[in-house]
Order: structure tokens, then C-alpha cells, then sequence
DNA sequence: CTATAATATGAGGATTTATCACATTTGTAA
DNA sequence: TTACAAATGTGATAAATCCTCATATTATAG
């Protein structure tokens, strides 16, 4: 189960140096590959060629392709997590939340377009079975962090609910996000908004 | 361009209704064997066997494997077009827009949930450019229809804005679907009223 | 230096989509 | 009926890829 490193006991220092350093090669190339035509076209033997290894080596650190996939997503997962739970963890007050959560979206928003390599392993999501549970997973840890915000600001507020509803609205946000990149940069804009003022409007008047 | 039938230029009438019945055959063999274990396990090859032609033949009648996918896609919008249109068609006032619109979502999430070749196809929507192209413009026409309704119950709305807010509103609704159906029926159930929740605040309260 | 363990290699197995040269059937007209 | 043309059917096989595995190389320890 170990999807990084390709070695289940090993004690020594310099190898595990140097498997590190192979891992974030292949995870590099296999970043450029997507950039430049999207993961699906990304080959194996493109990311071997590329990162200097045989297709052997490839797979001693990477069991599948999908792996591969996996592990940069799970890394753009981490990097809005953090975001997300530094946007929200000194929120205080109604106002607070709006303006903090508000900014987050753009944040998000803009992390979205910046990255073509989030953009198409996000835009393909939903195809892959374990994409779509990594998928879930975050945004259950996401929504527990904005739950746990709105909790704060609302204290009365029955908590199930919270978590549900803000578990929906981090899948819905993703879901704004891939709409919102897939339709002309204008038009995407506006739906962000929309997104932005449907969802405050949720979180505000319970 | 054709995607359902094989000749451009055919008169003749009885091959055409032979034709016909081919590619209802393959449709349906493919739908049965998408039900058994979903799109990406179905192979050319077992649809052929199963609707008694050779691999070439089916591939005279669809192009690729991609092209039956799309067309059962599009014959499940057209059904859930037509149950939008029916359910929004005669709106009258706030309520009824309400309560119209309330059913709606539970009819269309009914359909989700009874239809494992649905489940699979839209499971998967996101994956493919073809069907995510298909998505949108199911989107636009069923946004269209509920930015019509809308601004027959409220006039004075900007039309820009119903037209935008509607067509986020049906992505979106697809998205809480696919989200529903991909957890516990229990909190999928919940999820799905939430949504409903978040949405009609959005379409009463402009 | 030798033995053992770790790592690298790339030809080829396996799977699956899609093609195409040829065979067969169907329709039409003399 | 027969002959011819058009439409349709066939399946071996090309093509594209992912991944494996037997073998070779390199590193470490005694």
C-alpha cells in the first residue's frame, strides 16, 4: 500500500535518498507530460523516457499509472487543505465567515486556472474510481474544517447539518470549479459568483 | 456525422428499418452489458457476440465504442429534457415554482437511482470530452427552461442573470446526483434535500 | 574479494480498440 | 432468370498501450 516509495523495510539511509529523489523526478516529468497533453495521453514510456529511467524502474516506484495520477492529485488536495484551513481558522463573526469564505473561492478559483495539471486531473475526477474516493475524502476533510467554522459562528446550530451541508458544498464548489474552467473565462466568472452568493446565502441564513 | 445510422446517402426503405433494428440491438446489448459491469468493462467485442454480428459489422453502425456510449447518454437527457419541460411547463406563481421544481428534483434523482446504465454514464461523464460537451449543452437547454419558468414568476429579474444562475443550478444538480448515488442511500437522501434547500432559497430569493 | 541484496533493464506478453481486403447478400433492370 | 452493382457482413490482424519478468548491473556488508 505504499504508493510513494517503492520499498516496504528498507533501514538504509542513501538508497532511501535516492528513491526520493526518483519519485519526485517521475512526479515531475509526469507533471510536464500532463501540462503539455493531458494525463490521459500521458504514456508510460514517455514519463520512463523523460525522467532518464527504463520502464522497469518506473514501475518499482509506481505501481500503475494511475498511481502516478493519484499521488499529484492527493498533493493538490493537500495544498487546498491548507488553504482552506488557513482561510478559516481565525473566522469570527457572520461577517467574518463571509468575507473568509468568499476569498477562499477566489483562491480556489484561481489555483484552478493557474494549473493545467489540476484542471485535467480535476476535469477527469469523476472517471476514476479511486480519483472520485480521494475526491470524497477531501472534501470531507475540508467540509469539517468549514463546519467547524460555521459551528463557531453559529453555535446553535445543529452540527449534522453543518457537516452535511458543508460537505456538499465543497463537492459543489469542485464541481463549480471544473463548470467554471470548461466554459469561456467570462462566462465562468459569473458562475463563480453565482456559486459565491447561493452558497453564502446557505451558510448565513441556515 | 451520423452517429446512429451507417449511410449518408441510403433511399431505400426496408434496409433502412433493418438498419435500424441493428442499432437498437447493439444499444440495447450494450446497455445490458454496461448494467452488468459498467462502460469501461463493456468490450466491443462482447456487444458484437451478444447482438449476433461480427465486430466489423458494429463498427459499421457505430464509429467507435465512444459513439453507443454518447448515444445512450443522449437518449437519457432527452427523457430527463422532457421531464423538466412537463414539470415546468405550467408554473404558476411562487409557490407553484416551488413545489414544481421540488418534485423535480426528486423524480430526477429517482431516475438516478433506478437506472444503473445512467449511474454508470454520468458516473463517468466528466472523463470524456464527448460527453462532457453533451453534459453542457443538456445543461443549457434545461436552464433555459428553468430561467423561462422563472422569469414568468418573476418578471422583473434580469434575464442574464435567471439564464446564468439555471444553467449553474442543473450542473450542479447533476454534480449532487452523481455525489448522491456514490454514498450511503441515507445520507445521499439528505444530501439531495439540502440541495433542494440551497437552491430554492437561491431561485425565491433572486 | 565474495556473497547477498537492491535496483535497473527492455523485450515481449496481454489486452483491447479499430481497420480493411475480401466474401456475401440484397436490390434492380434487361 | 441472369447479370451487375450497391450495400452489408466478416474476422484476421494492425496498432496502441499497459505492465511483467527473466536477466543484468550496481551497491553493501562481512
Amino acid at each position: 500500500m505504499n504508493e510513494v516509495g517503492p520499498i516496504e523495510g528498507v533501514r538504509r539511509e542513501p538508497t532511501q535518498k535516492r528513491s526520493r529523489e526518483r519519485v519526485e523526478r517521475i512526479l515531475s516529468c509526469a507533471s510536464t507530460l500532463i501540462e503539455k497533453s493531458g494525463s490521459d495521453a500521458m504514456r508510460m514510456s514517455d514519463v520512463a523516457e523523460m525522467a532518464g529511467i527504463s520502464i522497469g524502474s518506473l514501475y518499482q516506484y509506481f505501481p500503475d499509472k494511475g498511481a502516478i495520477i493519484r499521488t499529484l492529485a492527493e498533493r493538490y488536495n493537500v495544498l487546498g487543505q491548507q488553504c482552506i484551513a488557513e482561510g478559516l481558522q481565525d473566522v469570527q463573526g457572520r461577517e467574518g465567515l463571509r468575507r473568509a469564505f468568499g476569498e477562499l473561492i477566489d483562491v480556489y478559483y484561481a489555483m484552478f486556472l493557474a494549473e493545467p495539471v489540476m484542471r485535467d486531473i480535476w476535469s477527469g475526477t469523476q472517471a476514476d474510481k479511486a480519483l472520485r474516493d480521494i475526491s470524497l475524502a477531501d472534501s470531507r476533510i475540508n467540509g469539517a474544517v468549514l463546519a467547524a467554522a460555521r459551528a463557531r459562528v453559529d453555535p446553535k446550530a445543529d452540527r449534522d447539518e453543518l457537516e452535511a451541508s458543508s460537505f456538499l458544498i465543497m463537492q459543489l464548489g469542485e464541481a463549480t470549479m471544473r463548470l467554471a474552467i470548461s466554459v469561456e473565462r467570462k462566462e465562468g466568472d459569473a458562475l463563480v459568483e453565482h456559486f459565491k452568493r447561493m452558497v453564502l446565502r446557505e451558510m448565513m441564513e441556515g
